[in-house]
RNA sequence: GGGCCGGUAGCUCAGUUGGUUAGAGCACACCCUUGAUAAGGGUGGGGUCGAAAGUUCGAGUCUUUCUCGGCCCA
């Protein structure tokens, strides 16, 4: 009966979220009423926030690294947004490249086609499906977990228009001759007879083929050495025959013994570093030995060796040539030299005048320019290399060893170093790597840490290898002069050739008339057209041409790239080169990377391990703004941890926003009225609605702070704790009594109506950027006539107030109704009482407190019957707790002996 | 193997230039409430700050070594 007579809560916001089925419905919407335009028109003409989009690569469903990133990207965007900026998003993808041409020859392999015998346009247009598939695929997995962008305007590195743009960004290389065809060894997988690029590399374990050696001097200025052989060591046998050189450590001691053992090497002399002619010893069973001299390494200058394949054909002279990258690690202290197959013998060698020649062709095959051997696949040809050397009694022995070493990430095919030719842009030749070094300090990291570790990849990186030699790419526009052998350089080929594609596509590259490249000006029978493609961080590197320039919407530079900490070598680090090297900035204003997503107990995710958590199962079970929550509670300047126990806490988190919003509705029936906060007449409110006020101030800045740095997760958590703190346990719980149980004209309950107008307000638009499913749904409900939370801007709010003096009151009072709290549970526990409300409360106090609470009423405070407020002689709080005696009131279920001091109490009222 | 970054309660995170008994929320336990009810309130337990050594009157904070993890590179 007394239900009818108070107020109680009432709304259709229902407690269960529900968001796995509400949240489609929900995108439904947002597509229904185009969001994006209306985003774009309601910030027409504001300051512009452009997050670029780095381009997912368009190959197999997302994982959780993708989603926690365009999930951040995602909350970037809306709290520009909402801070009243035009923030733009444009998503876009990563087209070309290996992994889907392989896709396309696994299906080849599965349906016995040959590659070879397909026209490449026709493998093209299939890589080509293939990307188009997977844009869509990611399309609606990206929007399912609330990325709000143009995802009807999308960006890829395969459309016309930007295959035509690479092209003539690497026009600008090629003109200004910072491009360059160089002949070095690069990482090469047999298999897939293709250069492979650093990302392309795995390193595990193999067992390699182990060999000493022995280099016979011909020339030297050290007596001793003349009689002397030189032993090397190796792992890799087969590259003997392309040896061209000796590396030595000039500091080391080397020594030179003479072997007196039963074997091939009896009498002969050897030379070996000191430091590791015990494991030599050991490993070449030599058991008797004398030791005939020692020096130092720089005395080896001068010397010359012949191969040990000398009588049998390769009479060259062998330099022994002086490298600090010797170590007495491993080996002789001699490193054995093969130009064509090693980075760093390649350019000691160059230094020496000794060029890299074609050793190994593309199958992995000895090229005619090593004797012997021509035809052999180089995997096939340690034991026949073995084999010789023991023939010619120049093997001291041979082993296995098991190491770390490079692999293809595709085929898993050992790789190999193999001198190409292939496409450089040179770091030094027009000041690239000082441009970019300069263009990081200009840019602003987030974290800071970033910096760092970008600048320090610039400033030991090689020249950039930008050709690869596959055909799922953007060809390199490149002729060869049949008669000079030299590159055409013309400004105006290269255009022509950019507008031809951007009309046709890259594919015309490869079939018809290469006349129409070249123009008038030159022949194509004079000129050999390349067919090597560029690589994939080139086509990504590039997207702030053919994107951020290219389009009205958006601007150059980008006010922020977002991506994983990977990409520091990747994207950044490609983006960064390609418009340092065209532009000599930057093009982007600041850099936001994020760890990334490992497991509860902060492994990597692997199958091995079974603990793959997919984006796909949590919306399932979740929802996507609990996912959301999940990136904007964790700390991405670290690795993410996720798991089910985490992903369960912050569903609970997510209950407890939602039922604060769901008390504020049910108290304000669903209805609310927007406060003009400026005209607030602050003084006329209660002190508990004016402290409160003052709350909101203060997390307000620090909402602003928290934003300004990226700081989500510290953002997050002062409005989590807000909720629980002091809403839910403290004003909602207090204001209850008034809510419930005053007159609806009362002014305290139009007070508190009021409030949490206010309340709601800011709230929703706190929680939007994060919550975005959720708000719009309690937006929708109180929201008739506007479409959506995330036109709004952020409330500002007004200095008026923050209220310094109020605070320090109310941090008092709160520390007294903790220790009212406490007296009470006591009482509780002994079963003396249940409800706060059956409690009286005696509070003693110094007088100072007493002056500054003379106008509190301690019992609304602490939620009893009564409180009555005693002078203390001492400093402490001292609080007593009563059980109430009287009559529980029907209405209000306080506990007096006298009648009910409310006026529409029905005690009054039957009285 | 090398470089960089990190390890604070079961979980997510605070912890200012080294300075009292290391904090918050969640989770947990117990109690209350049944007018936010698959909700709400109260109280409480829980940490040798990855390990060891060092510098210091004093170390979560500085140094070194080790260990575990992540990213990048070879």
């Amino acid at each position: 009966m007394s239900k009818e007579n108070i107020n109680l809560p009432k709304t259709a916001f229902s407690m269960k979220a529900n968001l796995p089925t509400k949240e489609p419905d929900i995108i439904d919407y947002w597509k229904k009423i185009e969001l994006y335009k209306e985003l774009r028109a309601a910030k027409k003409g504001k300051e512009k926030f452009v997050l670029h989009d780095g381009p997912p690569y368009a190959n197999g469903n997302i994982h959780m690294g993708t989603a926690l990133n365009k999930i951040l990207k995602d909350i970037v965007v809306k709290f520009h947004q909402m801070e009243g900026k035009d923030s733009v998003y444009v998503p876009g993808w990563d087209c070309h490249g290996l992994p889907i041409e392989w896709k396309i020859e696994e299906q080849y392999k599965k349906n016995k086609k040959n590659k070879n015998e397909v026209p490449i346009n026709e493998f093209r247009k299939e890589c080509r499906d293939f990307a188009s598939k997977w844009i869509e695929v990611h399309k609606e997995q990206f929007q399912r977990l609330g990325v709000i962008g143009d995802w009807n305007n999308y960006y890829s590195t395969m459309s016309f228009d930007a295959e035509a743009q690479i092209v003539r960004e690497l026009g600008k290389f090629l003109n200004e001759g910072s491009l360059y065809r160089g002949y070095k060894p690069v990482l090469w997988s047999t298999v897939e007879k293709t250069a492979l690029a650093d990302a392309e590399v795995e390193y595990k374990d193999h067992k390699s083929d182990t060999i000493y050696t022995s280099f016979k001097v011909k020339k030297s200025n050290v007596n001793e050495l003349k009689k002397s052989e030189i032993i090397i060591w190796t792992t890799t046998p087969w590259t003997i025959p392309a040896n061209k050189a000796l590396a030595y450590n000039k500091s080391l001691k080397y020594l030179v013994i003479k072997i007196e053992d039963e074997t091939d090497f009896k009498g002969r002399q050897v030379v070996i570093a000191e430091a590791l002619l015990k494991s030599f010893l050991e490993e070449c069973a030599i058991k008797k030995y004398s030791k005939v001299c020692e020096f130092v390494g720089k005395d080896f200058e001068g010397t010359i060796c012949s191969h040990p394949f000398l009588k049998i054909g390769f009479s060259y002279d062998i330099p022994m040539l002086e490298a600090n990258f010797v170590t007495t690690e491993q080996g002789t202290g001699i490193v054995h030299c093969a130009p064509s197959h090693g980075p760093d013998d390649f350019n000691l060698c160059l230094n020496n005048g000794i060029k890299a020649i074609e050793t190994v062709d593309g199958d992995g095959k000895y090229t005619e320019n090593i004797p012997l051997f021509k035809g052999l696949h180089i995997f096939k040809a340690n034991s026949l290399i073995i084999e010789k050397l023991k023939n010619e009694k120049n093997l001291l022995a041979n082993g296995e060893l098991i190491h770390s070493y490079p692999h293809s990430w595709r085929s898993k095919a050992p790789l190999v170093h193999r001198a190409t030719p292939q496409w450089f842009i040179s770091m030094e030749s027009h000041g690239l790597r000082k441009k970019a070094i300069k263009a990081i300090d200009e840019t602003k990291f987030y974290p800071s840490k970033g910096k760092e570790r970008l600048k320090s990849m610039i400033e030991t990186r090689p020249d950039w290898c930008v050709s690869r030699q596959r055909v799922w790419g953007v060809p390199i526009p490149v002729f060869l002069s049949k008669k000079t052998n030299k590159v055409l350089i013309d400004e105006e080929v290269t255009k022509n050739i950019a507008n031809i594609f951007e009309k046709e596509g890259a594919d015309c590259w490869f079939e018809g008339d290469t006349q129409r490249f070249l123009g008038k000006k030159y022949k194509n029978t004079d000129y050999e057209k390349m067919n090597d493609i560029v690589e994939v961080w080139f086509d990504s590197g590039s997207t702030h041409s053919y994107v951020l320039e290219k389009r009205d919407d958006l601007m150059w530079p980008a006010s922020m790239y977002l991506e994983g900490s990977d990409q520091h070598r990747g994207w950044f680090h490609s983006s960064l080169l390609e418009s340092c090297g065209t532009r000599g900035k930057a093009p982007f204003k600041s850099i936001l990377s994020h760890g990334f997503v490992v497991d509860g107990k902060g492994l990597k995710m692997s199958k091995s391990l079974g603990n793959i958590i997919s984006p796909e199962d949590i919306l399932k079970k979740y929802g996507a703004d609990i996912l959301r929550i999940w990136v904007a509670a964790s700390d991405y300047a670290e690795d993410l941890r996720i798991d089910n126990s985490i992903l369960e806490q912050h569903a609970e988190s997510y209950r407890k926003i939602r039922n604060t919003f769901r008390y504020i509705l049910g108290n304000i029936n669903d209805n609310y009225e927007k406060i003009d906060f400026e005209k607030l007449e602050i003084n006329k409110l209660p002190e508990l609605e004016q402290y409160m006020l003052h709350k909101l101030y203060c997390i307000n800045k620090n909402f602003n702070k928290n934003f300004k740095q990226y700081d989500f997760h510290n953002l997050y958590k002062e409005l989590l704790n807000f909720c629980t703190v002091d809403l839910s346990a403290f004003y909602f719980d207090i204001r209850k009594d008034t809510l419930y149980c005053d007159k609806k004209d009362s002014e305290k309950r139009k007070s508190t109506i009021l409030f949490l107008n206010i309340l709601l307000d800011i709230l929703l638009k706190w929680f939007a950027p994060i919550l975005s499913f959720t708000t719009e749904e309690i937006y929708s409900l109180i929201k008739k006539d506007e479409k959506s939370i995330h036109l709004e801007n952020f409330p500002l709010i007004p200095e008026k107030w923050k209220n310094g003096n109020l605070e320090s009151k109310w941090l008092e009072l709160i520390k007294i109704r903790e220790i009212c709290n406490s007296s009470i549970e006591i009482k509780r526990t002994s079963k003396e009482i249940g409800s706060s409300l059956e409690a009286n409360l005696i509070i003693k106090l110094e007088d100072r407190l007493i002056n500054l609470t003379k106008d509190v009423d301690f019992s609304e405070l602490c939620i009893t019957s009564n409180a009555v407020v005693e002078k203390n002689n001492s400093k402490e709080i001292n609080v007593e707790t009563l059980k109430a005696e009287g009559q529980k009131c029907p209405v209000c279920w306080k506990v007096s002996k006298n009648k009910c001091a409310r006026p529409n109490c029905i005690l009054n009222i039957n009285a």
